[in-house]
DNA sequence: AAGACATTTGAAAGCGCTTTGAATTGTTAT
DNA sequence: ATAACAATTCAAAGCGCTTTCAAATGTCTT
């Protein structure tokens, strides 16, 4: 069933129907509701290609996952960023397309997605301190919006971010005030710009309070549970283990947790864990109290805003770029607690 | 630049461009040469509407979210899935769609994704114990996969499945074989197929072992760490408290786990636990040796396989369905021991 | 009743590609 | 040199929709 056999079914022009379908405004209500009748009953749905081809708009976002960081599609906060950014998406009839694609044809997967029309915008997830892909959207004039911010890109771009730096300052202010000194950060991998900032908040925490950052307390690398093992253990062998541990996720936090148990620590009363919590849907810090002390900003949330303003710039490519910043909250839970070697 | 613009530059048609870009045998090997040369110069990409629209095909594979089960995007597992489809799928030169949809517009979206020509097949996933879904699309004659099956549901479609029954019915006998005969299983939700199965491997390991089921140690709920812990904290409650449990997934074993060590209780010491791992990236059972004795089975390449057979599928609609049963491991890991209460 | 105007409908072009069937060119055999 | 054939190339139609511009119809004025 298309356009054409409708109209033909109904003895009027293809004209007519497709205007009384989109809602313009210059046919008789009459009309409208025979053709909304017909349309019902013969179940008809115009074509997607047919209808982008004309109009021009393709009615999807493109988001492009590079193969080799992999682990971007496997993330669990992936997942929750795109479950909210999904809902919005649809409430505005977009729906969301993933290209997955080798490191090395990620820009030109950037060129051809909407150069050939697939796409009408992109998001970009997981910038880099110094983002090239920033660059490149800009160049090819694709609207866009990057969840997070690029520290070392300066031309003006659209970003929805979370006050990284403030958050993990806070953490480290909190962890010092309750007489921590050695406060070991388990950061996720520095090459991100999230992680870089997380990184100047805790470093700015201890510069303040005269504490020179020790590098065997400080690693980078991705958020698993098994990395947050690995280098928790690794620190409570050091001759001068960390009293106080800042990690970057729950699942870190996880393996974090899975390394004290092994050693028969318990976290707050013989050394304090504090996470950041995306407030992920199948991993929440707890019921009612929360298990970790954490700064924390839902993911979700933020994935809600990068596609509003998205579709908010596709329907208006020329506005100035905007941005959005939020602040995580510091909320209390039973990881943290005075510092006994004090 | 489209076709035209650039077969005029060239000095050809737009047909003979069109066939040297697509690889036809009728043109010379020498004018094939100077249009790909030119297409490459001037960053030439077929717009894929206008492609689609002519071939009807769309080169895009659709899956539908229903929001309520809201869980199911933001579930790791899901992410692992979709990483592993989505390798295949580039590989084949498909994108991958995504529609997020209102539980009760779930059966519209899936007419509507197909007869618009959005897509050229769709994966189900997540099927119930009888999945109507599984009616409309083949009565709608869209090629499919469904990831799992729907045990009432007889006619034949193509699926690819992991042996859900065997393999909690083997983990049953194992922990039966150590002495435990108060086996708790705390399950997925069981209106989904693969739990239900599960649930039957559980019960016929009893049933052989001649014990009855005790409702109290049977739960079934969203596999989240926050109900693992919830179910296991009620059942150290009760007067005769399990021995051993069987949880769905890694995510649910976390939360046992930390009710355990609230309580002080050591696995595999004190109490035996058996999860099913489905090898997720960020929540890998362990480095070396597995933390859980567990039933493995990556879901990741489930993934991969289900894109596979999709992909065939459409290049052969009236092919007779096809399906793939894997059986998983069972692996031994630090958390399964000796009944002491034997 | 005729002209002026608003309302409603329709014919046809166009979006950018593929593909059919015809036309052109090149090659070989006579 | 010409017929016969293969190898290349091209013009034009078609995919299913939107939208411009023109035509038809309806409603008021005078």
């Amino acid at each position: 069933m298309n356009l054409k056999e409708l109209s033909e079914i109904l003895g009027l022009s293809q004209t007519t129907v497709s205007r009384a379908i989109n809602g313009y405004p210059e046919v008789s209500e009459a009309t409208r509701r025979r053709v909304e009748a017909a349309a019902l009953e013969h179940n008809y749905r115009p074509n997607s290609r047919a209808k982008g081809l004309a109009t021009g708009r393709a009615m999807v976002i493109g988001h492009v996952i590079p193969t080799s960081s992999q682990h971007e599609l496997v993330n669990p906060i992936f997942g929750d960023f795109v479950a909210g950014a999904a809902q919005v998406y649809s409430e505005h009839g977009y729906d969301m397309m993933f290209t997955h694609v080798d490191d090395r044809e990620e820009e030109s997967a950037y060129r051809s997605l909407y150069k050939r029309g697939a796409v009408d915008g992109v998001i970009l997830q997981g910038p880099k301190t110094h983002d090239r892909r920033i660059d490149l959207l800009s160049q090819l004039n694709v609207p866009f919006v990057v969840h997070g911010r690029s520290s070392r890109v300066h031309q003006p771009y659209s970003w929805v971010d979370m006050n990284n730096k403030r958050a993990f300052q806070r953490a480290t202010e909190f962890l010092l005030d309750l007489g921590h000194r050695r406060i070991a950060l388990i950061n996720g991998l520095e090459a991100l710009d999230f992680a870089a900032r997380r990184r100047t908040g805790y470093l700015t925490a201890l510069q303040q309070a005269g504490i020179a950052p020790d590098p065997e307390l400080m690693s980078s690398s991705e958020m698993t549970e098994i990395f947050g093992h690995a280098k928790t253990r690794a620190m409570l062998e050091l001759e001068n283990p960390p009293t106080a541990i800042l990690a970057a996720s729950m699942i870190s936090a996880l393996g974090v947790r899975r390394a004290l148990e092994e050693k028969g620590l318990r976290m707050g009363r013989d050394i304090s864990v504090v996470t950041h919590d995306d407030e992920l849907s199948y991993l929440k810090n707890g019921a009612d109290i929360p298990i970790f002390t954490a700064t924390r900003s839902s993911v979700r949330m933020a994935g809600e805003e990068v596609a509003k303003m998205l579709i908010e710039r596709i329907a208006r490519p020329d506005a100035q770029p905007s941005s959005l910043l939020f602040e995580a909250e510091l909320i209390l839970g039973q990881s943290t607690g005075p510092c006994r070697q004090a």
